[in-house]
RNA sequence: GCUCCCUUCGUCUAGCGGUCCAGGACACCGCCCUCUCAAGGCGGUAACACGAGUUCGAGUCUCGUAGGGAGCGCCA
């Protein structure tokens, strides 16, 4: 049998962290195994589906590059079949309409808590199997009353139900449409989902599902549940702890494979191994590998990740990225050095891309701002005038403009003024950025360019003139 | 309240009865390297929730306790 996952958001938000891991594990087992992987968006409840909803979360698997073999499909264009089911299962004697009021049902429920007993329907309108003219009705499904349901799960492993735990849960919504419980049933088996893998937040769901499998004469699936994911301090994933959509991950410049490699890690493990390719990941994926217990969300191992992909991954392909983002800062990429460039000097010292193009900013604009302790300490200094006017003289006749050579020509200049790198690097990493901090001193002179830096520099000379006028 | 699930360093985890005075990674601390900041190298602190039981032997199996979580809708 091919193995089919499917991935089943309902559209009431964006596509958060749990949904995103959720459909990485599908996509994972359904690619690991040879098999297909299907969306299917879950939007029977009417209110609450929005079409941008829907929109948010295939932008974000598309942004995930989570691709889907088949789908999306949708349970609102399935109505006439969950109905022609559920009418099936009444005449089957499996199911009964009930026309029970809200009233009584809150009644009931409040009756039961008071009492201490778990709210359960009480089978009132059992063995209805015929309505009035003009009569509205839901339709229950006729739990089994006696044994039990048990299931394996691939994660937790075996779980067993009593019946009497359960009540006869409503299918058919008096407006007509399905409830969870039944759409899934009848979706799942209709598009011939071989494992279902979802949060484990549907274990409780999966016994009455499996009855109405069996009252159907489905052989149901597999099932694999996840645990959740905490926030940082152990709590439910809320706005403050990252639980926005995956797209802002995105905006905050995050890599979509750093992402997906924390996600993976995050609940399941292959040894010691912490990095893990795309191609890897689908080798090495296992369902039954997955953790049981739930797992706290930690941006400090995202931010190692995202850098540790900024290190490796060729700059070339980042450079777009960064622009991008660059461009989000109001910078225009095409006024300053190539963004493959910035990359190579900047990706050991950020975790972002959005902290990366932030740091970028000072190449392609003017240096505005002068810190004042930078320049007292090393535009004041007494070898500060000779090195960077020494600087400035080899750097105008530098044959090639490129880090190597400006290494070479800062270290000679060093050398003849009889000074430590240091008198020569800070005073010019001021003039360059107007701080005392940047990357390593020739990919700072690098990136402003060969003009641009001969311009900086004379503008330094002239602070440097005033700082060391002011002392005298 | 009832039912179900979960419990190894601060965090993610390895461990599938002896090879564990518990290993790796992130974070943290220290040293080295060094033109700043990083990155990198080396080293360090730090955990089997608790209690019984099974066994020659338990982080690993069983049962309790405690603590977390989920579900109990004409939401999904």
């Amino acid at each position: 049998m091919t193995v089919r996952t499917r991935f089943a958001p309902s559209p009431t938000g964006f596509l958060h962290i749990g949904g995103a891991r959720t459909a990485l594990y599908c996509w994972l087992e359904a690619r690991h195994r040879g098999g297909q992987f299907i969306l299917r968006v879950e939007d029977t409840d009417r209110t609450r589906s929005t079409d941008e909803a829907v929109q948010a979360i295939l932008d974000g698997m598309a942004w995930l590059g989570l691709d889907h073999d088949e789908g999306p499909i949708y349970q609102t264009d399935r109505g006439d079949r969950y109905r022609a089911v559920a009418h099936s299962l009444v005449e089957a004697g499996k199911a009964y309409y009930c026309t029970c009021t809200r009233e009584r049902l809150d009644t009931l429920r409040q009756a039961s808590l008071d009492e201490g007993r778990k709210p359960r329907y009480d089978g009132h309108c059992r063995g209805r199997r015929h309505l009035e003219a003009g009569e509205t009705a839901v339709i229950r499904f006729q739990n089994p009353d006696h044994g039990s349901v048990a299931f394996d799960d691939r994660i937790k492993g075996r779980i067993e139900w009593a019946n009497e735990e359960l009540d006869d849960l409503v299918i058919l919504r008096s407006d007509g449409w399905p409830t969870y419980n039944f759409a899934v049933v009848v979706d799942d088996s209709d598009m011939r989902i071989s494992e279902v893998i979802r949060g484990d937040d549907h274990v409780n769901n999966t016994p009455r599902q499996i009855n109405i499998y069996h009252a159907l004469g489905l052989e149901p699936p597999a099932f694999a549940h996840l645990p959740m994911i905490l926030g940082g301090d152990g709590q439910k994933l809320s706005k403050r702890h990252g639980a926005v959509g995956v797209m802002q991950y995105r905006d905050d410049g995050y890599l979509p494979h750093a992402l997906l490699n924390y996600l993976v890690r995050l609940g399941w493990s292959h040894g010691d191994q912490e990095i893990f390719s795309n191609q890897e990941m689908v080798e090495l994926f296992d369902v039954a590998n997955v953790n049981s217990a739930p797992a706290r969300f930690d941006f400090a191992k995202l931010d190692w990740l995202n850098q540790h992909y900024l290190k490796t991954n060729n700059p070339a392909a980042i450079a777009p990225q960064l622009g991008w983002h660059l461009r989000a800062l109001g910078i225009d990429p095409d006024s300053g050095p190539a963004p493959a460039d910035v990359v190579v000097a900047l990706r050991e010292r950020v975790h972002t891309l959005k902290e990366m193009a932030e740091r970028a900013r000072i190449w392609y604009a003017p240096v505005e701002h002068w810190d004042s302790a930078a320049v007292r300490k090393h535009l004041g200094a007494a070898t500060a005038p000779a090195a960077l006017a020494a600087a400035r003289k080899a750097f105008a006749t530098l044959p090639d403009w490129s880090p190597e050579a400006i290494h070479e020509a800062i270290k000679l200049v060093s050398a003849e003024l009889e000074v430590g790198m240091g008198k020569v690097a800070q005073p010019l990493r001021v003039a360059m950025t107007g701080t005392q901090v940047s990357p390593s001193i020739e990919h700072t002179v690098f990136l402003a360019g060969r003009d641009g830096a001969l311009q900086r520099i004379d503008t330094a000379i002239e602070r440097s003139a005033g700082a060391h006028a002011g002392e005298a």
